[in-house]
DNA sequence: TCCTACATGTAAGGCGTTACATGATTTA
DNA sequence: TAAATCATGTAACGCCTTACATGTAGGA
């Protein structure tokens, strides 16, 4: 029997980070300083969606969060004809933290993949409604991959090798996507081709749903 | 100018389901009446790890939820030598949303994978520290995979076809999991072999860290 | 004797999403 | 003339995670 004590240390025990967004934020400073929000914000929605997701509402009080806490400096730079913007750049104590992470255990993954999710039900649904499901999650799954395939296209545009390490390992992840969504697409296939060779098992059900 | 004035319709405003986990709990408790919130706890650990995440603590006032709106109802169990249960079945107004789902728009994935959030910044360490990262990742897909792969042989142990439409989309998850864990194992291997041919790249680094 | 499985629940606090708010310049 | 791009920020709310809390039976 315990007596319910102390509940948490809270999160002001010295720079405990949690959430691996700032980690993401802190690396993707530290390859290139000078950027800023908005740049960050296309990047996680460009070329980062297959294995991180976040929101600008998230991502610029995360920013200023880890500027208070010291990880990362920030610069106001005037424009003119658009809006000022803020240039960010990592700090030593940011650059400490990143390493410290990059060499720590395991995480595992925590996903929310609706499509699959509504295949593991489309028993519900006859098999043309399942098939049509599928179908489009297949087309979805090629804009996506066309998107990747063209930043794989740009990437050795310019040279023949890798320019640098960040360089690789941020092909590593564009190819672990490109070859992700192929995988996709063959299942995709694979699957509506299974429907159609086991349409006995779907009970006779009005056409109109 | 608009005077801002009503912020948001609120979720009273009828059954208004956000987030898709009701719609997983859904699923599972109409596929099989009768579970109980510990059944549907490790379906979700065990063979649903690679496109939806939910924990116990989130589950259990879900389903009270759910089933204060009509759309589940539960039974109590009393047993001896174990503790009491609360067993769970689909209402009509459940079956009416979950085919509405099922019916619906495509919605994206949101995905937290820190193994490949990682090795996007890997180019801060050095070679021997980033096979390592990658190593680890694979051990740990292996893991998985064949975990998988034991409720596969599980599968097609009592019968030779699917014995209904509900199992065979159910096998087709678990073959999208196998398909893509197999294919992070093959860019694993890839990916350590190409950093074994692009030492050069990485810049003179002192043995320890 | 200790650990695991069975089984359900709650509280606190952290994280994440949507919508609001602004406004000049460029492109269609 | 409408929409997109650049650019940053906040408020409200909803979702999610962690930890606490309890107790028997059976296997190692």
């Amino acid at each position: 029997m315990r007596t319910a004590v102390p509940l948490k240390p809270a999160r002001e025990d010295r720079g405990a980070i949690k959430s691996s967004l700032e980690y993401a934020l802190l690396g993707l400073i530290s390859e290139s300083s000078g950027v800023t929000g908005y740049d960050i914000v296309k990047v996680f929605e460009l070329s980062m969606r297959h294995f991180w997701h976040a929101h600008q509402g998230q991502i610029y009080p995360t920013l200023e969060r880890m500027e208070a806490q010291g990880w990362i400096k920030s610069r106001h730079v005037i424009q003119h004809g658009r809006p000022n913007k803020r240039e960010f750049s990592i700090a030593p104590a940011g650059e400490r933290a990143l390493t410290r992470w990059l060499h720590g255990p395991y995480e595992k993954m925590k996903l929310k993949y609706p499509p699959l999710l509504r295949t593991r039900f489309l028993g519900h649904l006859g098999a043309d409604a399942a098939r049509a499901q599928l179908e489009e999650h297949r087309r979805q799954t090629e804009v996506y991959l066309d998107e990747l395939r063209q930043i794989e296209r740009g990437f050795f545009a310019h040279f023949e090798r890798y320019p640098n390490e960040n360089a690789m390992f941020s092909f590593f992840t564009l190819k672990y996507g490109i070859g992700w969504m192929e995988q996709t697409l063959r299942w995709c296939d694979w699957a509506i081709a299974e429907i159609e060779r086991n349409l006995s098992l779907f009970g006779p059900r009005p056409a109109s749903s």
